[in-house]
DNA sequence: GGGAGATGTCGAAGCGCTTCGACGCCGGAA
DNA sequence: TTCCGGCGTCGAAGCGCTTCGACATCTCCC
């Protein structure tokens, strides 16, 4: 392995030299530092992690802390991972991959061995036992989802109430009275999930608001699963005519149960889905929907954290001052037509 | 941040002292290991990451590269990614996240720097742009997949070859003498993806040897792409009586499809797909499939690593023998039945 | 009873890098 | 001409840990 030392030999300067060259903290002259390249990319050199992170007390890891279980919302968790490192690489950071297994020790272990600087959580809940970690020892972390309690946290998120409140306007718009919200598995809420809760919330206040019947049935995956939350919302609500779904894994059973039994959609029964743009847009009827922007939540996260980064000490300064901005940044919900939704059977001709 | 010199000092030991306590590399009396082990959980000691790799040149760190594009395989990719930091965490180490953006280069940066010990690779194609940077530098890598040429390498994958013949047996067992395979989009083909490759020879081959048609067809994900696939498969071969499907999102485009033309599943056309077993077992007809092990595949490939990881000079030793063992291992693919295979409709009927 | 071999602990020398203070040099102001 | 301040470079002191050789001590056996 070569060293800086034989880097400096080979240039014929010192080391210190060869280590301001790398990292521009103090001029050089141009000579120099052409001398000292040339040696670089000739030895082939790579600064050691390791020593770096030891001297600089700054490792430049930054921790991903995604789900353990892989029961919901796959291509978003993914999406969102990759986002993450594409854009921690882009801003001279590598990526930890933790799993939710650990808990919050895991926490504690990354950030106070110094493998890394910061932490990124996804998959939060909204009294997650994550949160007094952060709170407490404080390192640097930004959460994708929203906690009940943001304070003094940093969060990216898409406003899922927002996002809620949009589907029902969407819908009450076109002249539905009775909406029928098929959710997350039953396990998603009683982890109560952020964000599955607060679509929760902005579809109901809406629907409220406006004077629209709402029915939430949460529902595992798969297309028998699907079957019965559906037979269970007509035999409750036969007025129903339309649906919003939050279960990517139960778009396509739906829609199919829905074909299966007689209903056309849009013209008897419209579906709003709140789900990635790809799903929505290649479903059998292209879906109306709210997009969840799984790679921008990814990108912003990362930013925020970088931006907290920076201007960072190198040692550790006044502590915790040093973390992102506190605040919460939620992303304003989008829903694009597609072909699902429209306005209901005429009332007569229904009952 | 505490030091290991502060926990020495605590404990009324050397610092050499501790560090054994914690390395179990000699043998530490009870009396003293138990002072000091009080004062490392008193004083919530954390060794310093950097240091640890820089003293021992070994980060406990292995690099996991995920393909870039999330167009494929998704819930595979992150079972396998989760499977594999679970397992690595199990042996005390730790998973950076890399994607396959960066390319060869980031295997020579991670691996260079020390960051990252070893290396596993998923996504790899048959004549995959990485493989020579293995083979050269030799960082110890497995890969999960299957390249042309594995010689040298470390491999684990399902045996997809054994996979598609396996389907085509259960087909033409059932008496079969046509399938179609609805197979990964082109560009998977193009990429020259090992495993689709070897699933597509595998069933070619054992078709071929039981005298059964076969036509193969690859396919875009969603339910227009899958409908134009399917209705060009009858119309070139319309004795088709059989599907081989791998392509997880064509899955319940390809059932509906057939439902809506007026073709019953398993009465009329069987369907057997490669794919997670939980996307089988929850299609709208549960179907028969081999399962992708991807936990095991994540598993196995840490294992491998581990393995050849220890017994390894703290230093650099006899350099590259430190690898682990090339080979391939290759999972025996297992046929689940479900409800989506039977018996072809009597040849007089049909015709 | 004395040397051989464990056994348990310590001190010191790095690992490769960053960073701080020091120093020589040159140009401009006085 | 002298003095001052930048600029560019160097040497040295760590960062926190591992590891090697050395040194006591203790035990056991002839």
């Amino acid at each position: 392995m070569v060293t800086l030392v034989e880097v400096a030999r080979h240039a014929g300067v010192s080391a210190s030299t060869v280590s301001y060259v790398l990292s521009g903290k103090r001029p050089i002259s141009d000579l120099t530092r052409r001398r000292v390249r040339a040696s670089i990319e000739q030895l082939g050199y790579q600064p050691h992690a390791g020593a770096r992170a030891l001297a600089s007390s700054r490792s430049r890891i930054i921790a991903l802390m995604v789900p353990l279980r892989t029961d919901m919302y796959v291509p978003v968790m993914l999406d969102i991972a990759v986002a993450v490192a594409t854009t921690a690489r882009a801003h001279g950071y590598d990526v930890l991959l933790l799993t939710g297994e650990e808990g919050p020790s895991a926490l504690r272990r990354v950030t106070g061995s110094g493998l890394a600087e910061a932490v990124i959580l996804m998959d939060v809940q909204l009294d997650d036992e994550r949160l007094p970690v952060l709170r407490a020892a404080g390192p640097p972390a930004v959460l994708v989802g929203l906690p009940a309690d943001p304070s003094g946290l940093s969060c990216v998120d898409l406003d899922f109430t927002a996002a809620g409140a949009l589907c029902v306007e969407h819908l009450a718009g076109l002249g539905h009275r009775e909406i029928a919200v098929i959710g997350e598995a039953p396990g998603v809420y009683a982890r109560h999930t952020g964000f599955a809760e607060r679509t929760l919330r902005g579809l109901r206040d809406r629907a409220t608001e406006l004077g629209v019947g709402l029915l939430h049935r949460p529902c595992e995956g798969g297309h028998d699963a699907v079957a019965g939350v559906l037979a269970r919302i007509f035999d409750e609500r036969p007025g129903v005519s339309a649906f919003v779904v939050q279960n990517e894994t139960a778009v396509e059973p739906l829609l199919a149960l829905l074909r299966r039994t007689g209903r056309a959609v849009p013209e008897d029964v419209s579906v709003v889905a709140v789900c990635p743009e790809p799903i929505a847009a290649q479903a059998s009827v292209p879906l109306t929907s709210v997009a969840i922007p799984a790679q921008e939540l990814g990108r912003r996260a990362v930013e925020r954290l970088i931006t907290g980064l920076s201007g960072r000490p190198g040692a550790d300064g006044p502590a915790d001052d040093a973390a992102p901005t506190p605040g919460v940044e939620l992303l304003t919900p989008v829903l694009t037509s597609r072909d699902s939704s429209g306005p209901p059977l005429a009332r007569g001709v229904m009952s």
